[in-house]
DNA sequence: AGTCAGTTGACACCCAGTTGCAACTACTGT
DNA sequence: ACAGTAGTTGCAACTGGGTGTCAACTGACT
């Protein structure tokens, strides 16, 4: 059983799921006795409220609002710390822009990224049996897995239906 | 019902499950029409025959062995010629060696790459249930599917057992 | 309030990948 | 076999995401 969580342009990001949770970052961090700057409550907000899939450079825009001193290094800095403590996923979105990488708040369910060629829309996709999949891997390998990346590039069902 | 193919350290790639095959990428080329330059043919034969992962430079490395006025730029739009025909697969394996991108000629079967965060080895793991994953992704959301990168970052088994 | 290890901003640097262009060459039609 | 030409190559300069270094700063302890 599948939850297809809609779609959106422009790596736009679709409403959440209601079963899918993001724990926040911040209470995180303090757990595990991580230093809280003023620039890492920046950069930590604008990652666990947005709705899109944020690149280091976006990232970095967001945050200028509220900080017009910060860095890009810390930026990059703050991504590898997140990453570092497993709260953050790392993705490519196909490389439709480029190689830059996106990030989003880690939630409690892993889900799929489906690129579209044609109109750059994202889907994101949650499903039981991708969690089975996981499973089964970690299982039949011996594997422990921490980070999962599935990413699909193809031709989404809007664009499939309006171009010739 | 899964296929683990083994484990090889260091970027190492195992010998194929005999029930995946590598379609002759240069008899593709021909049949579509793609002019058959004596640079690509050393570099297609090199990726064909390869039994590890390579990454650009790597690539180029080996085929000056073959004719030592190759370029890089030439590996680079061969690389996307071939991609842009599908023919090959671009990988990440979780950045275990920085931001390059490695390639490997596309099989039969997709298949997914298990990376070792320790010993740096790779894992390639078939199984049916991900062929019925991407079945059900492109059944349940429309979406037509032309490429499936499945990764996985964590510790393989041996590192599991020999690592305090 | 004082201490100091961890963090920041600034800036130079790295390196994978791209681009523009003149020279070259694989294929086509003859 | 040969010439014409569209597609390809080598070169060299460039782009852009990301990293390393280091002096100055600061959050979280006592």
């Amino acid at each position: 059983m599948a939850t297809q969580v809609a779609k959106e342009s422009q790596l736009g990001r679709s409403k959440q799921d209601s079963s899918i949770t993001r724990p926040s970052l911040m209470k995180k961090l303090v757990e595990r006795g991580v230093r809280i700057t003023s620039q890492r409550r920046v950069l930590v907000g604008i990652i666990q409220d947005s709705e899109r899939h944020l690149d280091a450079a976006k990232l970095l825009d967001l945050a200028k609002k509220q900080d017009r001193y910060i860095d890009r290094a810390t930026v990059y800095r703050t991504i590898a710390l997140l990453k570092r403590h497993g709260l953050i996923d790392e993705l490519d979105l196909m490389h439709l822009e480029g190689e830059k990488h996106y990030y989003e708040a880690k939630t409690n369910r892993d889900h799929c990224h489906m690129a579209c060629f044609r109109c750059g829309g994202i889907i994101e996709y949650v499903s039981s049996s991708f969690e089975k999949l996981k499973a089964e891997m970690a299982r039949q390998s011996g594997f422990q897995i921490r980070v999962v990346r599935l990413e699909v590039g193809g031709v989404c069902k809007h664009c499939r239906a309006t171009t010739a």
